[in-house]
RNA sequence: UGGGGCGUGGCCAAGUGGUUAAGGCGCUGGUUUUUGGUAUCGGUAUUCGGAGGUUCGAAUCCUCCCGCCCCAGCCA
């Protein structure tokens, strides 16, 4: 991260309490554990989100209040879904939020040796029976959520048969479901996780980093707590989905041989108003082309944040204040992820000048062909940005929305016989609005008042009542500026059905007449910098000097266009 | 007629028997301002899902009721 994104945005936010750091701090007080050891355990089979945002502040943030630490393991026991494009990006994106996991990088892969011997060590205690039913069979007798199951007629195999089906599954002698182990507990239990559980599948497929050493894999359930076990995890946090898998969790740790206890604690996963947070989801917009990719702009993946111009610390904060609690079906508003962006970008963001929608303006007593380069300040909230100069011309451009004919009294801007202030410049008053044959206003003459150059004020005392921003004609370049909307039309996607049905088909406008300052081809992909008055922008990584490209991040707070909304 | 959770303002969320029921977002007024931005000041729950009960005192304890979420993958 860089120097800047590490500034004292998060610090403003108070030390957290929430009941996980509760149980932590008591655990530490009590002896019960002697350090703290989290871990944030991503399955490769898709891109991080900001609902994994929240799990990794979580994780990563008590691993840092507390003195512990946090180790990122890819949770890959599925070589169905995952792929190592998935393994790479998820990386980046955890070091661009800006957490580091040093040496600290797993795989539950690492473990298919052991946890093929817990398996085998099961199997010999009598605690676990390799199963010929299929899956459909299984289904059937594994009951309902209102009545038992029954028992499997394979139960009660004999543990030598067992021994020699589960190494013969391991061998390949099996085809895909042909065999499964489960562990024997409790065909009756109301909790269906309990219900003698897969813990060793079938699967003959190309695993990402095993290749095909192996054709059989265990089951998530098999693997997690196991896995935190070997690892040394001593709290491992995770989404209120899997509360009811911690019995089984805790099961296998029970009867297994394993070094360590680890225990598991849940909390409630984010849900952001205006989009979808379900890899499935999201995987379905990118494969459909909805979207341009899992790193578009409009996507609330880490990466689609990262390229739409959102700082890794806004996030971080927004995460941070937003609790953690077990509060299940909670939905947070996107104007309080948009709050925390602005406030990052507002401190940090460069000002530059640029015009989106160009409206001609010509400053009739200016001598043509004189350029006044004048001063403009870089960030009004970071004097250590310093200073630039711009180019004050005859021929400018403004914003076709900073002009109108019939003006209201509240309308501050410019209007036929009205004055206002060129941000850095000079006080302009338009004299005459040139019209085409069609009565659209194509140019402004205007004069100037040679008395108002900026940092100065008339010697008359008349105030002007807005200030608008500008671009030099000759001076300013050509770019193509995407502007984003929310890509759902509605706070709950998918409420009424299917969440493709309420894609907003107006979510990216592309416009390619921006007149830019000269300055902006130089912009670095990424580079947080403020369009006076418009938003903050950033390059974006199809941004060249010749032909610019920026991403709208988020707009300014706008209560003129509120005021005029509401009529 | 199963198991596991959760209910505090529009949203998130403190609160752990005695507080005028924090705070943030949003909304809404004012002030400042060469960004209608920022900053700043004020307003925004007589009440904690409901009903009873215990207590001098309850969002906090007890009882019953209501509502919402998750679970029947050889997904995670």
């Amino acid at each position: 991260m860089s120097e800047a994104d590490k500034g004292s945005t998060e610090s403003a936010v108070e030390a957290p309490r929430d009941f996980i750091r509760e149980i932590i701090q008591s655990d530490l007080d009590a002896g019960r554990v002697d350090g703290l050891v989290t871990r944030f355990p991503p399955e490769p089979n898709g891109y991080l989100h900001i609902g994994h945002a929240k799990s990794l502040c979580l994780n990563f943030g008590v691993a840092e209040e507390f003195g512990g630490r946090c180790h990122l393991r890819f949770d890959d026991t599925n070589p169905v879904k995952e792929e190592t494009l998935y393994i790479d990006a998820i990386k980046k994106d955890v070091s661009w939020l800006g957490f580091d996991w040093g040496d600290h990088l797993y795989f539950a892969s690492d473990n298919f040796e052991q946890l093929y011997a817990w398996a085998v060590d099961l199997l010999e205690n009598g605690k676990a029976y390799v199963d010929d039913l299929n899956a459909e069979e299984m289904r059937e007798y594994r009951g309902t959520l209102t009545k038992p199951g029954r028992n499997s007629p394979h139960r009660d195999r004999s543990v030598e048969e067992n021994l020699d089906l589960f190494a013969r599954m391991r061998a390949g002698e099996f085809a895909n479901g042909e065999k499964v182990v489960r562990a024997k507990i409790d065909m009756a239990a109301g909790n269906i996780n309990l219900r003698d559980p897969a813990i060793y599948r079938i699967l003959h497929e190309t695993h990402p980093r095993t290749g095909d050493a192996w054709c059989i894999y265990p089951t998530y359930d098999f693997a997690h707590g196991q896995t935190d076990a070997i690892e040394g995890i001593t709290h491992s946090l995770c989404t209120l989905e899997f509360e009811d898998h911690r019995p089984l969790y805790d099961w296998f740790v029970a009867n297994l041989p394993v070094k360590t206890a680890p225990h598991q604690y849940e909390f409630s996963r984010l849900s952001l108003s205006h989009t979808v947070l379900s890899k499935r989801n999201l995987k379905q917009l990118v494969d459909d082309g909805k979207v341009s990719g899992w790193d578009d702009p409009r996507m609330p993946t880490l990466s689609g944040f990262r390229r739409r111009g959102y700082p890794a610390s806004a996030i971080r904060t927004f995460a941070r204040q937003l609790g953690f609690t077990k509060s299940g079906d909670s939905v947070v508003e996107m104007a309080n992820l948009d709050f925390f962006v602005r406030e990052a970008l507002n401190k940090t963001a460069l000002r530059r000048m640029a015009v989106l929608n160009p409206l001609k303006v010509t400053i009739e007593n200016w001598p043509e062909g004189q350029v006044d380069w004048m001063d403009a300040v870089n960030n009004p909230e970071d004097e250590g940005a310093g200073k630039r100069k711009v180019p004050f011309t005859r021929e400018l451009y403004i914003e076709r929305d900073d002009f109108m004919e019939d003006a209201p009294k509240k309308f501050f801007r410019l209007s036929v016989g009205r004055e206002v202030r060129f941000k850095y410049g000079f006080f302009v008053t338009c004299t005459e609005a040139i019209k085409d044959d069609k009565g659209e206003v194509i140019e402004l003459k205007c004069t100037y008042d040679p008395e108002t150059r900026s940092g100065t004020n008339p010697p008359d005392g008349r105030k002007v009542k807005g200030t608008i921003h500008w671009v030099s004609a000759v001076h300013a370049i050509k770019g193509d500026v995407r502007l984003y909307d929310p890509l759902f039309n509605r706070p709950d996607p998918g409420a009424d059905g299917d969440f493709q049905d309420d894609i907003n088909p107006d979510s990216l406008t592309i416009n390619t007449a921006a007149l830019l300052e000269p300055s902006l081809a130089d912009a670095s992909v990424g580079e947080a910098i403020q369009f006076e008055r418009l938003g903050y922008f950033c390059a974006d990584p199809d941004h060249s000097p010749n032909a610019p490209v920026f991403n709208r991040t988020i707009g300014l707070r706008d209560s003129w266009a509120k005021a005029q909304k509401k009529g």
